[in-house]
DNA sequence: CGTATTTGACCTGCGC
DNA sequence: GCGCAGGTCAAATACG
């Protein structure tokens, strides 16, 4: 489990806080994308508790919002702010549901 | 004044 | 080939 982490979000911060039983993360749920085992491609969807954000050290910059067909709520586009990282980040947000987290990278 | 966010426009892939 | 749905860009705006 820590080392997938690792592989994915390269960001110990994240991952001590993942693995902390104080985070506000009440559950974790970490999927594979289609595992063609070239592509590195992994979504990690992250639940929230209420409307407190998971802060995983990195600073992440707005540059989208669309309404996805077949969901009553809008999807949110995020990148990381520092150019060494290429993260990009969706955030499919629910108002009874906890907050899902996708990171795409 | 510099940087982040908002938001409509634009681009692209896919199904019909 | 066309239209729709999803993803990104960028100008305007807000905010420190």
């Amino acid at each position: 489990m820590e080392e997938e982490l690792k592989s994915i979000c390269s960001s110990d911060d994240l991952i001590k806080e993942l693995l902390d039983n104080e985070s506000p993360l009440t559950s974790l749920k970490l999927e594979r994308g289609l595992n063609k085992e070239q592509e590195s491609k992994y979504t990690m969807r992250i639940k929230c508790c209420g409307d407190v954000m998971a802060d995983d050290g990195y600073k992440w910059r707005k540059y989208g919002q669309k309404s996805i067909k077949n969901s009553p709520h809008p999807r949110s586009y995020y990148r990381c702010t520092n150019p060494r990282c290429s993260a990009k980040k969706h955030v499919e947000r629910s108002s009874d549901d906890p907050d899902s987290l996708s990171y795409h990278l």
